[in-house]
DNA sequence: TATGAATGAGTATTCATTCAT
DNA sequence: CATGAATGAATACTCATTCAT
């Protein structure tokens, strides 16, 4: 049982960023359960134990809302892969870096489905501004993270720190993609003779990975 | 009053066929231009010069129809990688296989967005049994393909084949929805500060290709 | 009781213009007892028997279902007054100009509150394809009388027959504001001490009309 | 810490009728560029540098702020009026009674606008205490200068000075609304052909009260 | 078969008003 | 008194699908 708030009305900034987390922990929630199209606003409203309308005093929209939580899974990212590679002196070998990449996106499911679907979706009903804030944020931590890569991993060349992120993203949201469908359709994989179009995420994810290293490494 | 066209009702198998032909050009055309949310059955039908009960005459739901554009691709894939792999007869290097999958995916963009989005819409609205009978041929061409790359090339152990044919989709599903947003995204992307989520498909797709191979070339 | 159709789905044009009808009659019914802004699209369909969407058949939006009532109750009153003024031969008075002009919009309620919100409710919604049609039709139709006004009536200068249409509206729209306010409020409205606030739209109207028109016959 | 400064709170009935003239003040700076439906109670307390919820510490409702404007409004109408009226001393005639009625109307575009929703909009939210209030208080001007009317005017009959008022204010709310539609439909009016719908308020305005008061002269 | 009229489920959003602070 | 966070009612419209013609 959570703890209830000590207040009814969030007047300091900091009862205001709690009651937004509620909003955003209420929407983890219901898409643990269910695609993103199938969570309505009125739902993630009542899962947090607030009415409706609250939810659009902290975001300007339900796209705005899923944004929000992208960032929050991104922070996350960005943040354990900077302190991986503050973390150590020595130069990492592209065996290294897969261990260290590869688990920080095997454990954020939910960031592989908003990251599918943030181009299509999620940016469609989003003002320009808090569209571009988002982007110029995200294009900064891209940068600084990719710039951490390249000074740890002599293989990398100008440029390819970045390059290692947009394509560990494309792996994680591709085979995202395949390795679980809706629910609906997930059922179906297990009838016999769909063997090849089933993809466990965490082992294909590693072995792309690492081989998408291997061969950078040994091409530089 | 004369007959009306003989063409006007499809009896004969034939006629049947080019009418679904035509059905599947109109949405091909519709789809050139918009998102596939954003494509209606009535859309597709009055492209197709048809009224929009016709199209439930052919195909059981719109789902059905992009079904059957995602298969008609699909063979188109298949079909090209199959021809290349049985022409020549030497052995195939990552290189060269590179050269041989880049281009049949980078020229295939319709293909990679109706990857991106089989799992998560269309096989949503689709009765189990067209959606098992499409499964069972894609897997049946995901082996055959995945059987002849492991012919060809010496580096690929059993089951790699398939893996190759998986992580290739998924590097261009991934790719794709990082290059190319939805129009109204799409603007935003020219702002500066933003290259480093400016993703030219063809190109991360082709490096990204072959260091995958090369790197797999390397551990095997 | 009233007749059923023989029909479930309207093919042909009559039958079409029928439904048409049976929706415009559907939302008369409605607004009978009811302000404009209260009579909600699924009111008028479960009146018409008519399920919702049917409404979008016929209507693009809801406020071109109460522009086409508009239209029919401007035809009906142009075409009375037309009627009215091609009669006869002689020239007419101002008395006998009021007696003509005063019935039709004393008969026509729904015609007063309609033009009430003409401009600030019913063409908000409109596309300006469709106002235009209506207000050329309207333009048209006061031209046409207006010069047939003018034929009969000596006392009315070029200009003048449109003049006292526009005249006509005024007083019409404007008693009917005072006359009839919303349901909740004409109960007040009989409270001791508010007999200046009383209206009776009938002879106000009359008086007015009588009182304008042989101002202008006096004056010219 | 020094006290804040005394004006924050408004304490003395001076302040308070202070602050409730700056809201009216807000409401009215806020009409004259948009239509009073989207005039919202946020826009006026923003306007009014004060908060959302202090706009209900002075009105009961959105309603009752307006009809404080129609008040205001009201009472400079009649105030002038009176002042005319009292002005001067021999008997008026209709052509001297149309320059003095006239441009007092002619000058409160805003009293035009108010009057014609006063009963379908405004007095739709109140409560039916401040509803009687405004209305004996509009009652009690009607008469009193209804009867200044009646003494000045000979062509005048008992009873006939509320009706004259009444009448200018039909034909002012009624061509109202011909001559200013939402400003939407107001590019509308600018195309070829329509010339019969446009309405210039003051010409028109002047012409029927002319003619009006004229044809009162006459008959009586 | 072909048509297109009829259906109806499904939801984000606004904003006047209240009331905790 | 002043504030502004919280509330929640209320509704037009789309579009895939069906089925009468």
């Amino acid at each position: 049982m959570p703890d209830l708030p000590a207040y009814r009305r969030a007047r300091s900034p900091t009862a205001k960023a709690e009651r937004r987390a509620v909003l955003l922990d209420a929407a983890r929630e219901r898409l643990a359960g269910a695609e993103l199209a199938d969570v309505s606003v009125a739902q993630i409203a009542r899962t947090a134990g607030l009415a409706k309308g609250t939810v659009y005093v902290y975001f300007r929209t339900r796209e705005e809302l899923f944004i929000g939580l992208l960032e929050d899974e991104l922070d996350g990212w960005f943040g354990e892969l900077d302190r991986a590679l503050a973390t150590g002196a020595g130069r990492i070998t592209a065996a290294a870096l897969t261990d260290l990449l590869v688990p920080s996106l095997t454990n954020r499911p939910l960031l592989r489905r908003l990251l599918a679907v943030l181009g299509s979706v999620l940016e469609q009903n989003l003002d320009p501004d808090p569209a571009l804030r988002f982007k110029w944020r995200l294009a900064g931590r891209m940068t600084a993270t990719g710039s951490l890569l390249e000074k740890r991993c002599v293989f990398l060349r100008p440029g390819d720190g970045v390059r290692v992120l947009q394509q560990l993203q494309a792996l994680a949201v591709g085979l995202q993609v395949q390795a679980e469908p809706a629910p609906a359709v997930r059922g179906l994989l297990g009838a016999p003779g769909l063997e090849p179009l089933r993809v466990e995420f965490d082992r294909e994810f590693r072995a792309a990975t690492r081989a998408l290293l291997t061969g950078l490494e040994r091409t530089n």
